[in-house]
DNA sequence: ATGAAAGCGCTAACAC
DNA sequence: GTGTTAGCGCTTTCAT
C-alpha cells in the first residue's frame, strides 16, 4: 500500500506538503504541486480513508436510512436513494446505506462511531422515534418527509397538503362533485406516515371549501384489493365521478377495472394520481397526475445537508410545490340525469 | 467524545484490556470484563470507526454497486439491495452504496482507500468493464449476475438459462406450439446484460428440443410499447398461444390488452412471467411465473463474501435453481381448428 | 490474565 | 511557500 510519506519521499518534499496539495488548504508553488501530483500518479497513491477520518474527524460519509419495508412505494424510494447517492458523490461524500430495521440504534451507532458525518432519513413518521436522538446530537441531519413537529429539524418533502388540495381543485374545476380517494395501504396510516395523512388533509380541507363530497378508502394496491375498494366506493356513492389515487400500485388495476365495468375514462370517470411521472405516462391511459419529484427531493436533501456540514444554513423546512399535469384521464364531469 | 482510554481509566484497567474485552481476542477474567462493560455503558462509549479501521486495516464495510439506471427492473434491485444490507449487518458489516455511474473508478477508489473491505456488484454485464480490476485486486468481491467468463470470480445468480428452459417446458407440456417472448427493453440487450441473454438462450434451446416455434421481441414495457409488440406478434404469428414475459413492466399491460382483444387467459392464450412473486400475485390475473428470488440472492451474496473475508471458501458460482409456480394464467393450448 | 508501548497513515498546528 | 511534529483512537505485539 502506498502511503503519503512514500509520495512525499518520491517527490522530494515533506508529507505535509503532499497533504496540502491534496486538500488545497494552503498555496503551493506550481512546480512543487506538479511534482507531487506526478508522484501520486506514478505510485498509484490513494489516501487511506481510516487514517484521514481519524486525523480529521471527518469520514466524508453520509448515512442514508431507507425503510426496510421493501413492498411499499418502492420505486420512489429507490429513485430518491439513487439521487441522494449521486448528489452526495458530487459533493465528495459517499453513502452508507442503513435499513430502517435497526431503528434508533442505527442512529446511535453511526453518530457514536463517527462512521458518518451526517445522515439523511427517509420514510419519516409523524412522531418518529428517531427524532429525539437527532435533536440531541451535534450530527447534522436532514429528513425526507415531514414529522409533526419540525422544531430543530431540517426537512425536505413534497408539499403533500398542497398536493391534495391541487387534486381536489382540478376535479372541482371539471365539475365533479363526488370524489373518491383510493388511499395508501392501511399500514401506512397506522404508522402515521406524514405524507399520507397530509395529502388526505389537503384533499379534505379543499374539498370542503369547494363543496365536494369526499370518500376516502385505504387500499392495499394490487388487483383484488383495488377491486374491493372500487366496489365499496360505487356501492356507497354511486354518483362518484372522480378518483384520486394515492397508492400507485392501485392505479393500473383501477383503470383496468373501470374499463371492464364499461366506465369510460375520462368521459364517465376522471382519475388523478399522485405518483412518479413514469407511472403516470406508462399506464394504460395517460394519467393526469401530480408528480412525486423523487430526484429533486434527493438532490435537495443532499444540498441542505452539505450546507449544514459547511456551517452555512440552519434548520429549514423545504416544501416542494406540487405540479399537476393534465393528461388523458381527467375531463369534465358527466352531465347528471 | 468518549475514548477507549477513558473507559480504561474509569474501569481501572489498561486500554489493551478494554480493547480485548471488545474484540474477545483473549480471555479476560469475569470480574474485569464486567467492570469494563459497566464503564462502557456508563460512559456511553462507542469505538471510533476511523481509528479502528486505521489500526486494524479493516473497515467492516462492504461496498455495494447498484446500477444507476433507476428506470429498470427497479423493485428487484431494491429488494436485493435491502437484503444485502440486512445480511451484512447480521455479519457486522455496513454497506457503502455506490451507483454504477462512476464505473470502474469507484472500484479503484474504494479498494485503494481501504474504505471498504470487499464489494458486491450488481447488474453485471457479460463483458463487464469492472471485471479486470476485480481480478487484479486482493479485495474480495461477489457479483450478483453472471458475466461471460467467471474465471477467478465469485458469482451469485438465478439460473436464468434454466429459467428460460422451464418456461418453454411448461408451455410445451400444455400443448402450446407457438410461443412469443416479450423480452426486456432493447437497451438491456445492447448492454449485453447476462440474465436477459441467458434466459433467451435457455428458452430457444429448449424450444428447439421440444419442437416449439419461438418468436422473441424486445419490449420497452409500459402500455404503448407492449401494445405495439403484441400487434407485431399476432401479425407475424397469428397462431401464437403462449407468452413468456420477461419485462415485468410489460406484464399488466399485456394482460389488459389481451382482455381488450377478447382473448381469454388462459383459455385462448397462456402467459408465463419471470418476475418477483409480488408482481405475479398482484396482477389482474394470478400469473404463472418463475420467481426472481431477490432476497435469497442478496443473502447468498453476503454469505459468499463473508466467507471469503474470513478466509474460507474460494471462488464459486452459485446458481439458484428456478421454480415455476403454476397460477391462473396458463392452461392447455386451445384446440386448433 | 493483564499492562506497556509501538505504530497504523493522515491532518493541522507551529515553526521558519 | 515549505518543513517538523504532535497527535487522532485504536489494535496488537511483546512483556510479565
Amino acid at each position: 500500500m502506498v502511503t503519503l510519506a512514500e509520495v512525499a519521499q518520491h517527490a522530494g518534499v515533506s508529507s505535509s506538503t503532499v497533504s496540502y496539495v491534496l486538500s488545497g488548504k494552503r498555496s503551493i508553488s506550481t512546480t512543487t504541486r506538479q511534482r507531487v501530483e506526478e508522484s501520486i500518479r506514478k505510485l498509484g497513491y490513494h489516501p487511506n480513508a481510516g487514517a484521514r477520518a481519524l486525523a480529521s474527524s471527518r469520514s466524508n460519509i453520509i448515512a442514508l436510512m431507507v425503510p426496510l419495508r421493501t413492498d411499499m412505494y418502492v420505486p420512489v424510494m429507490m429513485e430518491i436513494a439513487v439521487a441522494v447517492a449521486a448528489g452526495a458523490r458530487a459533493h465528495g461524500y459517499d453513502i452508507l446505506l442503513l435499513t430502517g430495521e435497526e431503528g434508533p440504534d442505527a442512529v446511535r451507532r453511526v453518530t457514536g462511531s463517527g462512521l458518518a458525518d451526517a445522515m439523511i432519513l427517509m420514510d419519516v413518521e409523524l412522531d418518529d422515534e428517531r427524532l429525539p436522538l437527532l435533536r440531541g446530537t451535534q450530527q447534522p441531519s436532514v429528513l425526507i418527509g415531514l414529522p409533526a413537529d419540525t422544531e430543530g429539524l431540517t426537512c425536505v418533502d413534497l408539499d403533500f397538503r398542497a398536493t391534495g388540495a391541487l387534486c381536489a381543485e382540478h376535479l372541482a374545476e371539471l365539475g365533479h362533485r363526488d370524489i373518491a380517494v383510493v388511499g395508501e395501504a392501511p399500514a401506512v396510516y397506522e404508522r402515521h406516515t406524514g405524507f399520507a395523512e397530509r395529502t388526505l388533509d389537503g384533499l379534505r380541507t379543499r374539498a370542503r371549501e369547494l363543496g365536494l363530497r369526499l370518500l376516502h378508502r385505504p387500499c392495499e394496491g394490487g388487483y383484488d384489493a383495488t377491486a374491493a375498494t372500487l366496489a365499496r366506493v360505487f356501492d356507497e356513492r354511486p354518483e362518484t365521478s372522480g378518483f384520486v389515487v394515492q397508492n400507485e400500485s392501485a392505479l393500473e388495476p383501477l383503470l383496468a377495472l373501470l374499463r371492464q365495468q364499461g366506465r369510460a375514462v375520462p368521459e364517465d370517470v376522471s382519475v388523478v394520481a399522485v405518483c412518479p411521472e413514469q407511472v403516470a405516462t406508462q399506464a394504460s391511459v395517460r394519467v393526469t397526475s401530480v408528480a412525486v419529484p423523487a430526484q429533486e427531493m434527493g438532490r435537495r436533501a443532499v444540498e441542505q445537508l452539505v450546507g449544514k456540514l459547511d456551517g452555512l444554513g440552519g434548520d429549514e423546512v423545504v416544501l416542494l410545490a406540487p405540479e399537476l399535469t393534465v393528461r388523458a384521464s381527467s375531463g369534465p364531469a358527466p352531465v347528471r340525469p
